[in-house]
DNA sequence: GAAACGTGTGTAACCGATTACACATATAAT
DNA sequence: ATTATATGTGTAATCGGTTACACACGTTTC
């Protein structure tokens, strides 16, 4: 019985003729350990927690994928917790997971705080306190990006379309873009949402329209309300980009299927989650880790719903 | 102890001394009870996995929102499975559930096998044997509407782009449409597909255009599709509905964002999803479950991308 | 030849809950 | 008064693994 488990776990000793043994029965029987009765003695497990704001958002499916895949490799299952924004549903989930004896967590949600329950955690894309560990996206890098592209394309009058200010990464991306368009004379206005959900990102493109007259460029705050502003556009007549140009954040992957493609700023998602749970597992296997941080740089992907670059920028 | 846990559980005598007394205690060491250990005992868990053939198919994410919040809400959470189609990680992660002691799966991956291990599954979307627990969508159904919202609206030249054959729910469809369409002397033609990805579905629409010359009508496999369709048919100057009109399958949260929007057929992923758990759960404290089955209806969502519809079908 | 060491195996304690069972007490029935 | 019944609590076994420890044996080392 010990002896089977030094087989298993490879260590201590075990003669050859004795893991033989134990190598077939295993395969007669069709033995497989419980991990269940493993964790309980270990005091972890091989599972770790996600906490997700939101999983309808369309920029999360390839997150997860990039976390399973990275868990998976390492050895490692995801138990999904789902927090709809702003409930206190985190908390609960948190307790949950160290019921679970859950090795580490990983969270993209706000108010997840790490000291209640002593478990490692790796922020995804959102950081809370200096200290602590996150994947995230330089994303004044990708406000940057995407105001430049615009200024680089006769901006005319730009309608900033600027996620919750309680989202840091929103927050960000605006500084990047400001950063761009404050040094020249672009006139610009900036219009606040407060949530990522499709409902709003179909009324307020139809309020843009209605309390903007002449708008010429629209910087969005993702993919989703950079779509929803084109269909708008399109449905009052306007041709995109001649009369109006629009760039979006995140290169969901639907932004390549709509007419015309959708010019985005792409978060890489896929690298993102898979990196955040290498990371996190280093942290759970108490490897020394290079970096608290990860920040990964986003890239602008260039399609059709911006105009011709313009040669010279002079007045 | 054996009283902390009676109380706990509310089960056998404890006296209300006693019961406030364990209160008290488990506020001021905020004691929460651990889960493996109760795991260890029980030979079952508060876990459910959830396999999927591939997360980052735009159709899962409110199907997992729907399977969350059920799970949640009867004190259950889900472990994460994410299989390639066509691996055998399947097999793998049944398994691996096995030694967590899940109480039950679901799963939307073809080959699972539910008599290795003894668990309870319910099949999401996907039927194997006749016996198998499932909640689906009536997929014959939803072809049916399809093709008929098609044959209201002046067809002329159908094609149909058919789901991979080895995709239950796409061969459902097709009889469905075939069975409007084969009874008029509609001219149709059938393309078939091998998968779901977004690559594929650009290059078929590049495809079609190429092979077909004279389309009026796409009835499209999924919205993927039939976004990749209109994409390229407005690339090409054609007016969506009048030259094309298009339907898709799925109603994908995206469908509503395209300019035209697009009419598809709605699969209810987040009803399904909150079913198929409720159904599992049924499963797992062996409650009398009415239906082994539950079929959903699929329903029409009329948008803009099919053409008004012609009063008399007269010929 | 005795002590030290390396190798291999088995026994028992432990992880943190649940629960069968024994036992103590109070109340009801005979 | 005696027996049954209801109520409450504590002890110990159990779930299925891991591992500290004791022990046995063979080989070096001095």
């Amino acid at each position: 019985m010990a002896t089977v488990s030094r087989a298993l776990n490879k260590n201590g000793y075990v003669s050859e003729e004795a893991r033989k043994k134990v190598e077939t029965a295993i395969k007669d029987l069709k033995y497989y350990p419980n991990e269940v009765a493993r964790s309980l003695f270990q005091k972890t497990s091989k599972m770790i927690g996600l906490l997700l704001p939101d999983i309808s958002n369309p920029y999360f499916p390839l997150l997860m994928k990039g976390i399973e895949e990275s868990a998976r490799a390492n050895g490692y299952s995801v138990i999904l917790g789902n927090v709809e924004e702003g409930s206190d549903l985190g908390e609960n989930y948190m307790t949950l997971f160290a019921q679970q004896n859950v090795a580490g967590v990983l969270s993209a949600v706000e108010g997840t705080l790490s000291h209640e329950h002593a478990m490692p955690i790796v922020m995804l894309d959102r950081v809370l306190e200096e200290d602590d560990f996150a994947v995230y996206t330089n994303d004044v890098k990708g406000g940057k990006l995407a105001a430049q592209a615009v200024m680089d394309r006769d901006p005319g009058n730009v309608l900033i379309i600027a996620g919750p200010k309680s989202v840091p990464g929103a927050i960000d991306r605006l500084i990047g873009i400001l950063s761009v368009l404050n040094p020249t004379d672009v006139k610009y206005q900036i219009y606040e949402t407060n949530s990522y959900t499709i409902e709003e990102a179909e009324e307020t493109a139809k309020n843009i329209f209605m309390k903007y007259k002449r708008i010429n460029s629209v910087i969005a705050s993702n993919d989703l309300y950079a779509l929803a502003v084109m269909k708008e556009a399109q449905q009052k007549g306007l041709h995109i980009p001649r009369d109006i140009q629009v760039i979006g954040y995140d290169d969901i992957p639907f932004s390549q299927l709509v007419y015309p493609g959708l010019t985005t700023i792409s978060q890489p998602a896929f690298k993102l989650g898979y990196q955040a749970a290498d990371l996190l597992v280093s942290r759970i296997r108490k490897n020394k880790v290079e970096e608290k941080r990860i920040k990964l740089d986003p890239k602008l992907i260039l399609r059709d719903s911006l105009r011709e670059k313009t040669e010279s920028e002079e007045k």
